[in-house]
DNA sequence: GCCAACGTTGGC
DNA sequence: GCCAACGTTGGC
């Protein structure tokens, strides 16, 4: 099993709003990136678990934790002309953009960017890295384990 | 709204 | 294959 870390606006979802989805679950649509899309089609597996992340918003941070719901298929936005995520390029046939299912598993409190980048045993963290624009980034399990466990005070069947 | 950083595009 | 121009991300 593999830990990563997704960026959500909390305008589009929130983790209130992964919680009140149909199943709890919503499509990770929208993604127009090639290393994030390669992380789905590649490397991500049903169950993997998930830092839900709340970004371009007054307090940035990780705001719950989810698990991948289903393995990678091809985002419908990309061929819908009526969706912002519209890409004239793919055709069905072929299509370019792919996204996973997420589902809840809980809502946390909220550590903000500024508590991750005053933790020591995340500086190395991925989504830190200066530059860092990526909206899905892998999390190492030593750091899944620090924030889970000690941070967040959780439990293994918590998660 | 600003802007640093990075990805993508397309001319050559 | 280089690289300038442009677009996007996302914190502040």
């Amino acid at each position: 099993m593999r830990y990563w870390l997704m960026k959500s606006e909390p305008d589009d979802c929130s983790i209130d709003d992964l919680a009140a989805m149909p199943e709890q679950t919503v499509a990770w649509y929208g993604v127009r990136n090639y290393q994030a899309r390669n992380f789905m089609m590649n490397q991500m597996a049903v169950g993997d678990r998930v830092l839900f992340y709340h970004a371009s918003c007054p307090e940035p941070g990780i705001a719950g934790i989810a698990q991948v719901a289903s393995p990678a298929y091809p985002d419908a936005t990309q061929f819908d002309s009526s969706s912002r995520f519209f890409d004239p390029k793919c055709r069905p046939e072929q299509p370019r953009w792919f996204n996973v299912d997420v589902r809840f598993v809980r809502k946390t409190r909220l550590i903000g960017l500024p508590e991750l980048r005053d933790t020591p045993e995340l500086a190395n963290m991925r989504v830190l890295a200066r530059g860092n624009r990526l909206s899905i980034t892998p999390v190492d399990p030593d750091e899944w384990r620090f924030i889970t466990e000690t941070m967040l005070e959780l439990k293994t069947d918590e998660l």
